[in-house]
RNA sequence: GCGGUUGUAGCUCAGGGGUUAGAGCGCCUGACUGUGGCUCAGGAGGCCGGCGGUUCAAGACCGCUCAGCCGCCCCA
């Protein structure tokens, strides 16, 4: 029996894990710029955790979750996205207590039943940002510019921010019934299906591709025409403080998020690098998220940003850090200096120096060659005349240069300080 | 979940019913016995994604299945 990785998982391969670590380092310098803390929460949670925070009819609910009943009987879901459990912490441990300001950062594995494809995998990963406490647009605007920061940090840079508000509820009731109205007409006509999805979150239709569907929504004037007086306020304001920052920002009227938990301010981010998955973040405001998961109403805002996509980016792009290599290969070229040349690797790696080198007893031509493929920076060949003068020949591999370094400042010489 | 498409060597890909399945790159060995890359010569490496069927004969044709990719849906 050969196993393969399950449906719509990816292993991370060593030639690949350098571009992780070095992301999630980005991310995480970022964060902390910012006075980010990050938190870390359990792979699963309780089911009812994300049908209270998504919402029942959010296609991650209704038809993406990965769920299960425990021995216990406990009904148990992998977490298919990060800010519900961060807020559940939060409250569980009064993270964030009335009139303060609270922010997490999170690096996360997310899983969700979906066909897979290129971007779209069934485990992937999130790293993201949560500001909890401040209703200001300030706050709002530091979600949107730490997201482009990060961006660019990573060598994205160019992004545009698609922006819409969605504004409050009172807001979102008037634009369903308005929505339904205007199109009463196409809906009759279509599956049950549609129109229960249609009765249930109709502002799920503003973001359909079909072109009937856009046809029928010709002439619905935009949801921020049904935003009340301080939300379009609120709405300017951030648009404004983005402009100083120096950020682009497109206004959308179509973006409106599959999570239930949006109020106000809605973004995402889009690359034409990524093809039919094009999001490479997405994020908003949740101002009534922790009253419903049972905390005190405490008004938040936040970004998840896809780390599959962005490394799709980054490859199209050709951009990143590349592999980090072995700065030395200690060559034994005599067998009478293996001994020593172990030692030496021991010390130079206490050094602090990344050292390789062939423990199978082969040809000093072959132990050249496998440090030249690992494209260590230096060969250190020691063989009988190297012991006898107590030095160690030093190839540098890029120009075939060499020269011979006593033992003893052979540390320094391999850090390139001479 | 729907529609399409592709699975052959580590990688990229030829082969479209008929001996022992190929190429390039990569890998190993040697030419070069203490010197990598370049060149040349040799070598290793294949459940032709899997299971079943048609056939005298299947990598090829058919069915099912698994997986990747593209579009839809949705989103990170």
């Amino acid at each position: 029996m050969r196993f393969q990785a399950p449906r719509g998982t990816e292993d991370c391969l060593p030639g690949q894990s350098d571009r992780w670590i070095w992301l999630e380092g980005e991310f995480r310098a970022l964060a902390s710029l910012y006075g980010y803390k990050e938190i870390r929460t359990p792979t699963f949670e309780d089911t009812e955790l994300f049908v209270r925070s998504s919402g029942e009819t959010s296609d991650i609910v209704s038809k993406q979750m990965y769920s299960f009943q425990d021995k216990g009987e406990r009904n148990i879901t992998l977490k298919p996205e990060g800010t519900a459990p961060a807020i559940r912490a939060l409250i569980e441990h009064n993270l964030c207590p009335q009139g303060s300001v609270c922010r997490l950062s999170y690096v996360t594995p997310i899983f969700r039943y979906e066909r897979p494809q290129k971007g779209r995998l069934r485990e992937s990963h999130q790293v993201g940002l949560e500001l909890i406490g401040s209703p200001s647009a300030r706050a709002d605007a530091e979600i949107i510019e730490a997201t482009v920061r990060f961006y660019e940090r990573i060598g994205i840079d160019e992004v545009e921010v698609s922006l819409n508000s969605i504004g409050r509820d009172e807001c979102r009731a008037a634009f369903r019934a308005a929505i339904l109205k205007h199109m009463g007409g196409y809906l009759s006509g279509q599956p049950a299906e549609v129109q229960e999805r249609a009765e249930k979150n109709p502002l799920r239709l503003l973001d359909s591709k079909d072109p009937d569907v856009q046809a029928a929504l010709l002439g619905l004037p935009p949801i921020t025409d049904f935003l009340e007086s301080d939300s379009k306020e609120r709405f300017k304001d951030l648009q404004r403080m983005l402009h100083e920052a120096g950020v682009k920002v497109r206004v959308a009227p179509d973006i409106v998020r599959g999570l239930d938990y949006y109020t106000e301010t809605v973004f995402e981010v889009q690359s034409t690098r990524l093809g039919s998955q094009s999001a490479l973040c997405g994020g908003g405001r949740y101002d009534n998220l922790v009253k419903e998961l049972g905390g005190s109403a405490t008004p938040a805002v936040g970004v998840a940003m896809g780390i599959e996509r962005a490394l799709i980016v980054l490859e199209d792009m050709q951009q990143g850090p590349g592999p980090h290599n072995p700065d030395a290969f200690i060559v034994i070229a005599t067998p009478a200096a293996k001994e020593t040349c172990h030692r030496l690797a021991r010390e130079l790696r206490t050094a602090g120096l990344v050292i390789l080198m062939d423990y199978d007893d082969r040809s000093m031509k072959s132990q050249l060659k496998m440090a030249d493929r690992e494209s260590a920076r230096f060969a250190v060949l020691i063989g009988d005349d190297e012991l006898a003068k107590g030095v160690a020949t030093v190839r540098t591999l890029a120009s075939s240069e060499q020269r011979e370094v006593p033992l003893a400042g052979l540390s320094q010489v391999l850090r390139g300080h001479s």
